[in-house]
Formats: structure tokens, sequence, C-alpha cells
DNA sequence: GGGCAT
DNA sequence: CGTA
DNA sequence: GCCC
């Protein structure tokens, strides 16, 4: 895998190459001291297509001018960019604020710290279609270029609103994760994914750091059989109620997992000393080295319980409480299981619990709010047993694998539907199809609507409409969009989700089909949120906390005030907390 | 000895 | 509690 | 079970 891009640009010290940078602005005063230049001023700096060196040497001038950082474009006089596009650019920032600040290229910076002055900006706007504002916002004040030389097509900024093709697909080949539904209508650039990929900085990507969501981890490593293996005592802690062991286990195979290196004799040494791997976790490395097993891994694959409570947590629906009330009133096999359900003799004690969670199993509500679950129907007093019974009618065929050309096919089916219902929707494959399995447990999208406002209740409606048409055969839905309802302080569950059981058409075999609509202002906190792998997913949200935010895949925001941050592409995320950014292939951080 | 995602 |  |  070449996650290292052939880069080309180094925006930073000479920008692009055909542009009228006055005076060479060599190596100049990584010395000198602060000044004024640009004081009173603030600085937003765009990271896209820069180098993070870059990216630290600009933070550095923006100090060194006196000049203050924003921390919005909105809140910005200044705006740096290495980005000369404008469908590029308005990833980034919108049109209407960008045309009230002066945006320029790094040199723009660069060459005004060497001055000790701020230059006026008329040969350093980023765009050609920003140059007139640009010098307008100009800090020099005293910008002199005329009304824009509208007709000399030639010059290095121009930034056609026409890219080069009528892009419409072109982007199948690279990420065919992410699709539009519509190529007529017109998608704002930050709902578009990069058209060319983000540069991966491995050597950022330690594999000796703490969290998950700092590492490249692939989706199987050199050190596999080690990782599987440590996989059944996970399963197992989890199973029997022990959740922190688990969390433990977890996070030792996640750290192996972007390991590099075989251990072996030469390497268990260094291995060991990779963060979550302490005294236990370094004892079983040895035996496993020394041994070629693990003892307590025997055990536990022997163990009737485990096998029991493993095959049981495989029904969709039954966890490890309920898998353990099972064997704990003698259920041992699957076909006692079905047994179990089948007979109406079903004792309190899997009834208790459960009762008002906030989703809300859609089913029997056939009176039109919902999509009808047919065969629940008239049913007895237990929801979630009845709710089991049907999950253990689907376990075959939710069992089976889905194979990469066959998630898209679901995508384009539902896509097209969706496009019938509602048309120009942006949506992205998402889950374990988007980091590289070939073999998918269920499919997930994320989608939104450039207008917004086309989103609150889209999700019911669809559903509703491809439950009509037969493709969907049950669902579970959860709220969303109670943003109208003003009771609630947190009207931010900009997000509304269906997880579904769909038919493709012309076949028999159900799939698991998760749908996720998002506002499209937290879109791309939906996509990272849904992308995974779970481990990943914890660790970044332990990052933003240590960092005072809150992450969810439906918004980012500040513990202390509850602001709310709406990033517009999916680097914005990693930027934002700091962490190098990671492409979806590696995040599998688990097992 | 508390925290471990939301 | 189960699921993502 | 590991980290701070």
């Amino acid at each position: 895998m070449s996650t290292k891009r052939p880069t080309n640009q180094r925006a930073s010290s000479s920008s692009t190459t055909a542009s009228p940078s006055p005076g060479p602005t060599s190596k100049r005063q990584r010395l000198s001291a602060p000044h004024n230049a640009l004081h009173g001023h603030k600085v937003y700096i765009i990271t896209a297509k820069l180098e993070s060196s870059t990216i630290s040497e600009l933070h550095e001038l923006v100090e060194r001018s006196g000049a203050a950082h924003a921390r919005s474009p909105e809140d910005a006089d200044v705006i740096v960019t290495a980005i000369g596009m404008r469908k590029r650019f308005e990833r980034h920032v919108d049109w209407k604020v960008a045309k009230s600040k002066a945006v320029v290229r790094p040199a723009w910076l660069e060459d005004s710290v060497a001055q000790g002055k701020a230059l006026p900006c008329e040969d350093y706007a980023a765009l050609r279609d920003l140059k007139e504002t640009t010098c307008a916002n100009c800090p020099s004040g005293r910008c002199t270029c005329g009304p824009t030389d509208s007709d000399s097509d030639t010059s290095p900024l121009n930034t056609p609103t026409k890219a080069k093709k009528p892009r419409s697909f072109d982007h199948s080949q690279r990420e065919s994760a992410v699709a539009r539904t519509s190529a007529r209508t017109e998608i704002p650039g930050y709902l578009l994914p990069p058209e060319t990929p983000y540069a991966v900085e491995m050597e950022k990507l330690r594999f000796n750091t703490r969290f998950s969501c700092q590492r490249a981890t692939p989706l199987r490593c050199i050190n596999q059989d080690l990782c599987d293996t440590l996989e059944i005592i996970r399963r197992s802690r989890l199973l029997v109620g022990e959740d922190r062991s688990a969390l433990s286990y977890g996070r030792a195979i996640a750290v192996i997992k972007s390991f590099p290196k075989r251990i072996t004799g030469e390497t268990r040494d260094e291995a060991k000393e990779l963060p979550n791997i302490g005294v236990k976790l370094s004892k079983m490395i040895n035996l496993w080295l020394d041994t070629g097993q693990i003892p307590e891994i025997e055990k536990i694959r022997h163990s009737e319980r485990f096998q029991a409570l493993s095959s049981f947590a495989e029904i969709y629906g039954i966890g490890p409480t309920t898998a353990r009330h099972l064997y704990a009133v003698g259920v041992r096999t699957m076909t006692e299981l079905e047994a179990y359900y089948e007979a109406d003799t079903a004792p309190e004690s899997l009834v208790h619990l459960q009762e008002d969670s906030q989703d809300a199993v859609d089913p029997s509500a056939e009176p039109d709010p919902g999509v009808s679950m047919t065969e629940a129907d008239h049913m007895g007093s237990n929801p979630q047993e009845t709710w089991i019974k049907i999950a253990l009618s689907w376990r075959h065929d939710l069992a089976k694998k889905i194979a990469r050309n066959e998630v898209e096919s679901i995508r384009d089916v539902i896509c097209a539907e969706l496009e019938k219902m509602q048309p120009g929707c942006v949506s992205t494959i998402v889950g374990g199809y988007r980091r590289g399995k070939t073999e998918c447990g269920d499919v997930d999208i994320v989608f939104t609507h450039p207008d917004g406002g086309r989103v609150p209740g889209l999700c019911r409606r669809f559903v509703r409409d491809l439950h009509n048409k037969g493709l969907v055969t049950h669902v579970i839905h959860s709220m969303g969009f109670h943003s109208h309802d003003p009771l609630r302080t947190h009207h931010w569950d900009s997000l509304e989700k269906a997880l579904t059981v769909f038919v493709p058409p012309g076949q028999t075999t159900r799939r698991r089909v998760d749908l996720i609509f998002a506002a499209p202002e937290v879109y791309w906190t939906a996509v990272v949120g849904w992308t995974g792998s779970m481990m990943f997913e914890r660790d970044l949200r332990s990052v933003a906390k240590l960092q005072g935010m809150k992450f969810d895949s439906s918004g980012i925001s500040r513990r202390r005030d509850s602001k709310l941050f709406h990033p517009r592409s999916e680097k914005e995320i990693f930027d934002m907390f700091g962490l190098a950014w990671i492409p979806p292939e590696l995040r599998n951080a688990d097992a």
C-alpha cells in the first residue's frame, strides 16, 4: 500500500511556480526578533495542501508578525492557503465569508514578515476569483490593483469554476465508497471528497503512541496470528462480563496490529515496551513465543460455556447479558435456543429489563407512522422475545459476508431510490467497506443533502418507501432531528438513522443495511464516526476528551460551553485534534 | 485508585 | 440491554 | 488489564 503520495507541492517557500512573487524570499530570518508587521490582524491558515512542517513554520510566522491566530475563517482578517481552485477552497471556507477577507498564498505571510510590514496583496491573491476582494481587504491598506484584469485568462491564479471533467463519477476508481447520487444539482465543495487523497505522513504515525487514532493500523498485520489469539480472550472477557479486562485486550491487540515488525526473540523486548502492553500481556507474549500457545486460550476454547455464549451472542439482539441468562437457565446449543424461543414458555428472567429504550423497534405500529414488521404483529407481551425470534430466522443470512461489489450494488439501488424521493443527496459508504475489508458484515451509508432543510424526516420517509417497495423488510429506528423540540436543551441530534434488514431486488438473501442521514454541517463527523473501527473511535473520543472536547457522530462540541464545531472536511477533524491524517484503510484497530 | 467513548 |  |  503506497500511502506516501508523490507529493509535489511544497506550498510554502515558493508557493507555486508561476507567480510573480516579488523578491527572492530565500531562507531568511528564522532568527529575527518579533515585530509588529501584522499587529492587530487575525490570520487563519488552511492546512490543506500544506506539509506539516510548513504548517508549523507558518504558525511561527503568524506569531512573529504580531498577528493573532484566528480560530475560524469567519474570525480572520487574512486567510492563508495553498489552494488555488475555487471548488476545493470552498470546502474550507464559505465563499461569502471569503469575499470579506484577504485570501493569500503562504508567500505573502513569509514576505511580509521578512520585510517587517504587511505587503500589498495584489501579487499574492490565492484565488483569481478572490483577487479583487482580497485587495479590498488587504491589511496593507494600499493595494493598487484595479478592477480585475478580467480577460487575461492566462493568469496562473485562475480558478476555473468549471473543472476538467463534468464531475459526475470521476471519483469512482479512487474511492468508490464515496458517491453522489446526483450529478445534476450543484453540490457545494465542502460536501465532496477531496479530489486528491490527503498526504499520509507516515513518519508521524508512530506505532508506539498511546491511542490507535495516532497510529496506522492495517486490516491484517504481520502478527495477525497473535492478535487473533488475543481476540479470543477478549471475546471471552466480554461474554463473561469483564468489560474492563476486555478493553485492555482490545487495546493490546490494537497496538500490536500497528507494530510493523514480526514479534520474535529479537523484537520481543521492543514489543513489550509498547503502550497498553503491561505485565500480564508481556507474560502472554513470552508464552506465545516460547511455547507457541497460551494456556488460558486453550482453556477458553474448550470451555462449553464459552462456546455456548459465543454462539448465542452471534444472534442479532443477543448480547453478553442475555447470553449468560440463557446459559444460566440451561440452554446449551443453538438447537436448544430455537426450541427455547419456540416454546411460548418464556420465563420472566429474560423479560424484565429493557422496556423504554429510546430506540423504537418500529414493527407493530402498522398504522402509518412506522414500518411494519409483519411477522411480529399480533405478538405476545414481550417485545424482546418477539424480536429475538425474528432475529433467529435471519441468522443464516446475516452470517453471510457481503462482497465489496455487492455492497456497491446495494448502494446503487438505494441511491437510485433516494434520488426519486429526494434528488441531490450526497452519500458515502462507511463502515468496514470504507476501511477496505474485502468481505463486509453489513452495509453502512451516510447521507446528507446540500439543502439541510431537506434532511429532517427524510430517513423515516425513505425507509417507509423502501419498505413499501419490498426492499426493506425490517427496521429499527433511532430518533433524530428532535431539534424543533424547544424543551430540549441539546437540540443537536442532527442525525437520523435506520438499522434495516434489506433484500436486494431479485435476491432472497437478507442483508443488514444501516442508513444514516446527517445534516450537512455534521456530514463529516458522521462519516468519521461511522467509518470506525470501534477502537479507533473510542480513542478518537478519548483524545477529544483530553482536549476538553466531545466527539460523537452527530457533532463535535467543546465541553465547557457546548460550543459546536462543524468541520468542513474529514481531515479538518484530524487537524482539530492535532492528529495526523489516517486514511480509512489504516484505521483497522480491531482484531 | 479512578478512568476507561458516546 | 443491545447496537453502532 | 493498563495508564496516569
